[in-house]
Parts: structure tokens; sequence; C-alpha cells
DNA sequence: CTGAAAGCGCTAACAG
DNA sequence: CTGTTAGCGCTTTCAG
């Protein structure tokens, strides 16, 4: 069933029954209507490979996930809210969201200039970014259209959104520091990921402003998973005496710190206080104590990102002019159970 | 750059360029080394959408990730666990992997109208099949390359892997009737999900087989997420005596249950016995008590789906020859503290 | 072993 | 408003 077939069908040339699907103006309504009627009788429609071949774009947007466990830093569930936003602003173009999964040998820049090299997309969504970066760099090199989701040292003037991991940071020391909390460990990602340095630096500065001096022990690097949380706590537990507050990348860290302490007999939001995860996940209201967590939203997040990438690509750039994009996006406390205590004096 | 500009800068034709970038045989050695070193150069790999018009193929498989709430049975670990064997499998043949997620209208049919019609792909993986699937009759009807993962009582004689539920329910109430348990409720889901149905019949037949009488007010059907589980064991407690056991589909309800529960003083593992989730999800360790569950290689089963779906593909048979994938996947008990009580008597 | 040429399905430019 | 036609980039057939 191709195009030559429905034309034949209807006894009209394929160039009207392609003017008619594509709701081009010059087009007898009568026509429009037969050929409308009968491609959805007979169940066609264009075949995208000869449409992409023609046009010299895909109507596809790619978006690289990167599934290696470290990359788990806010879950899944960050992104299945994050798809529906940058899936509302695509279907205003009538874009298609493929997701790339890294491949078992996970060469991500191979994976990416595949993408580029063999046009499966027209632009490409990029989460979290390194500090050094080469994606960013070889995707301007090529000219090729994208938005990261991320900061990074590399790829130079390019449009990104990222969480606003300072402000984060911010609040989070305050609220700690006002409990009357001196000793706040820190859990971090490693891979060299951008928020990594970026939520570092956050928590230096804001100690720094309580006049707190900044403890290179009560820093440790895990894996943002329940097993990473697991062996932090246990490594807190061996390690000497446990900071009095906690701030962690995720709800499921804090599903590991939490078992090992309490396996310890140490309550959060009793005995240290706990901040953890940046999207609110669902797990966070239900654990015991409720997670103190922040809170975005994740759908909005989406759009804008989605919007950020088609303000660079110039067939549909008309709709969001003005300018790279480059945002922080504001993350709000949600204060729960687990950083409920004040500390004596 | 296109394969002509490639060409034109060897001083050879592009059917040789062609031949030598596709390890056809009949190329001149010296001619391929060539060819490939300066593809490699300048950046250059065929456009896709050229390559599959012409083949009439597209070198992708689709699998149709459906997000709305309900589905998460098994939440999205599942998938990053699967995904992996089914990439591995692919890449075998040079396949990519493109994960399509259902547009926030939810219209699944549609969507996968869109796929055939315009031939996104050459085949494609079709995740939590319903009781009444339309979706299986649609891909029988137009010939289209499929594996499901599920069975269906619709679609006929296709290829399908399942998780062995029945198997689950049996092991599951054996071992609580063995503790002494007689009033075991079942947490399951909605939406008409064929599993939903395999496991209740799993779960009466094995209560049957110990004498155990069914009753209908143990069953709940609730949304497999944290929520879902907090309001199941709300409804629970409301309605009268708890149940002394409890069957629940995934541990992100446990977790809900175990919030519940808690607030209630009840610790599962002393005054109930949970049992839940399928795939030993990565938090069901770290829950305090830990989570009772069943553990599956997602891994293998993502290989067997996958290469139950090119079993099907005529250009990919040949190595997986044999007629229709039909079959269940095991389900190991992985005996942990959350049911661990036997009771009086 | 290589070059020339056809044609995959479609859209867009152009002529009527 | 409609028909005709070129050509997107590629692979493959066929002739040499």
């Amino acid at each position: 069933m191709g195009i030559r077939e429905l034309a034949k069908h209807l006894n009209i040339s394929i160039g009207t029954v392609s003017r008619a699907l594509n709701g081009r103006g010059d087009v007898n309504p009568e026509t429009r209507r037969r050929v409308l009627a009968a491609a959805a009788e007979l169940g066609y429609s264009p075949n995208q490979s000869g449409r992409s071949l023609r046009q010299g774009s895909t109507s596809a947007i790619a978006f690289m996930l990167q599934t290696y466990s470290g990359a788990e830093l806010y879950g899944e569930p960050f992104f299945i809210g994050l798809f529906s936003g940058v899936q509302e602003v695509l279907a205003r173009h009538g874009l298609d969201l493929i997701v790339l999964l890294n491949t078992p040998d996970g060469d991500h820049e191979a994976q990416l200039r595949r993408v580029v090299e063999r046009r499966l997309a027209d632009g490409i969504l990029i989460p979290w970014t390194r500090r050094i970066d080469p994606r960013l760099d070889y995707l301007i090199q090529r000219g090729f259209p994208f938005a990261a989701l991320g900061r990074s040292e590399s790829g130079g003037d390019h449009p990104w959104l990222d969480l606003d991991f300072e402000q984060a940071a911010d609040v989070a020391i305050d609220r700690l520091a006002g409990f009357g909390h001196r000793r706040i460990g820190l859990v971090n990602n490693g891979h060299d990921l951008m928020h990594g340095h970026i939520l570092l630096a956050g928590y230096r500065r804001a100690l720094a402003r309580h006049g707190i001096g900044f403890d290179e022990s009560l820093v440790r690097t895990e894996e943002m998973t329940e097993a990473g949380g697991y062996r932090l706590a246990e490594g807190l537990l061996r390690d000497g005496p446990l900071p009095t507050a906690l701030l962690v990348g995720s709800e499921r860290v804090a599903v590991g710190v939490y078992r090992r302490l309490n396996e310890a007999g140490i309550r959060p939001g009793r005995d240290i206080a706990i901040i953890g995860g940046m999207i609110d996940s669902p797990a966070s209201r239900f654990l015991s104590p409720a997670l103190t967590c922040f809170r975005l939203s994740l759908h909005d997040l989406g759009v804008r990102l989605a919007e950020a990438l088609l303000a660079t690509m110039p067939d549909h750039a008309e709709a969001y002019g003005g300018g790279t994009v480059q945002a922080l996006w504001p993350l709000e406390l949600v204060p729960r159970e687990s950083d409920l205590m004040r500390l004596g004096g």
C-alpha cells in the first residue's frame, strides 16, 4: 500500500493525494474528503522513510537515555515525568520522540555519532551532562540541533536547562543549620557528572555562609542506588562519629541509608536528620519516616526542555524565538519527617 | 555529506563505495580500506532514510512502553533490565531499539497503527498485554512482526513470553499456608491486564489446593504504586480483621503498605506476613523488614523476547528457526524477612 | 572488481 | 484545482 496504489484506487494523481493528506490549501474539499476517507479505510499512511528522504528531515527527536547504574541519580521516575512534557511539545509539531538507550558496550559517543551521521533524528536531547562532555562539542561542531539537561564546561554557548542545585543546597543547609546541625554530610554521585560538582560547590558555599568549616570526611561519593545508600551508611558507621545530618541525592539512596541505620538502631528524624532527593519521587512520602526532599514539576521541565531544542531548529523556531535558552529550574523543599529534629543547644 | 560526495572525493563510483561500506565480498581490499578510512575521516555514515527506502526496511525495532500509572506494575527498573537483553540480541543483527512512549492522550492503538502504517520500525515488542487486546489482532491482520510480553485471549497464535504467575502464586501460597496462614490477601492490578487475571486464578487454585475457601473481601484491586499500597492498607484496616498474610504485586505497593501499617503499629514479618514483587527490584532488599519477593533474570528475558520477535522476521529468522515462541518464564522465590512469621497452632 | 543506472515512496515545483 | 515530473540518498542489478 503506497501512495501510488491509493491514487489509482481513487483515480487521481499521486500529487493530489499527497497534497490532500498534507493539508495543503489548494485541494478541492470534496477531493480531500475522498482521499482522507480512502486512506482511513485502507489503513494508509505515508511511508516515513520516503517522506524523510524527500524532506531531508525525519520528524523525530531523539532522547539519549543513559542507564549505567550511577546515572540513576533521580531514578527512572524522573524520565517518565519529563517525557510527558517533552512529548506534549513535540506533538504540537508532529514530531515523534524516540528514546535511545545506551548500548550494553556503553559507548555513548559512538551512539551519538550514529544518530547524527545516519540522521536518525532531527534534534537530540542530552540528559546528565558531564563536566567535560565531548558530546556537546561534537554536536556543536556538526551543527546538529540539541538541548542539554545539565550544565557543562564543554560545548560553548548552547541551550541548556538545569536544576538549581546551588539553591537546593542553600535551602537544605539553611534548614539543617537552623535546626542546630553543624556536622552535615553529603552524598554525591561520581562519573564526573556536572551536577555532582555543582551540588558540592553549593554545599561548600552554604556551609561557609553559616561559618561551618568544610570537613572532607563528611563528603562521600556513591552510586545513587539503594545499595549505594547502604554502603554509605555502613561507611559512616564504621568511620567514626556519625554526622548529625545528611544530604543525599535521591530517595533510592535514602532507602539504603534508612535500612542500614535501622539495623544499627538509629532512626532518621530522631537520631539523624536526612534530606534527600530532588524530585519528590513517589516513594519519598511513603518511607518511614517520610523523606524531606525537593520537588519540581517534571512535566513543565520537559516542556521547557523541548522548547529549548525547537528554538534552535529553523523549521520550528518561529514559535519560540529569542535566543539560546540557558536557565536554572527551581527546586522547592518539601518538609516531611526525616529531618524533623532539633539539636540540643 | 552524502555518498556521492564521498565517492567523488575518492574518485570512484558510488556503487563501489556502497559495496565497500556494506562489507560486500566483491571489493578490492585496498579500495575498501580507502573507503573506510575516508568515511571515518569525514564522519560519513549512510543516511538511514535513503537506506530504509531502498531496502524496504528500517533496521529498527520498536518497543511500546506504556506509562499510565497502573502499568507501573513492576516499575521502570523492570524495563531497564529487559532492554539490556533486547539490545544485546538486536545488536547482533544491526538493529536499533527505539522506545516509544505512549502519548499524553494515551491512544495506544492509534500509536501502534502509526508505527505500522508509516513503517517506523520492522517489528515491535508489546509489553503488558490485556486480556482482550485489539493491538494483537491488528498486528496479526496487518502481518506485522511482533512479540508480546504477556498472554492474551486476543491475537490467536502469536509469539509471546510471560512470567509464570501461576507458579509464583503456588509457591507463595504454599509458603504462607505452610507458616499456618489461612486468611491470605491479594492485591491485584486493574486495567484488565492479563497477568492480573492469571495471578488471581493462580491464587484461587493454590488456596483451593490447601482447602482454604476463597474470600472475595481479601482480594483488592489497586494501582501498583506506593500510593496504591497505602490506600490498600488503609482499606484493609478500615474493613475489619486484617488478613494474616498478603501477596502484593510489587515492591512499590509494599512501600505504601509498610508505611500505613507502620502508622498503625503493625510490623510486617511479625504481625502480618507480606510477599511482594515479581522482579526483586533493588529496593526490596533494603526495605525494613526486607521484602520476600520473586526474582527473575530480566536480561535473559529480554534476550528471549527479542529472539522470539526475530524468529518471526524473514530476514533474521534463520538463526532462531523453529516455530512460534510461547513460553512461561520461571520466577524464583527470594525469602527475606517480611513473611518470616509462623502462626500459632 | 568497478561503473552506470534504475528505482524504493514521497513531496514540491511547475505547468496547465 | 490537478497532473506530471524531478529527485531526496541509497543499494542493487547488470554489463563490462
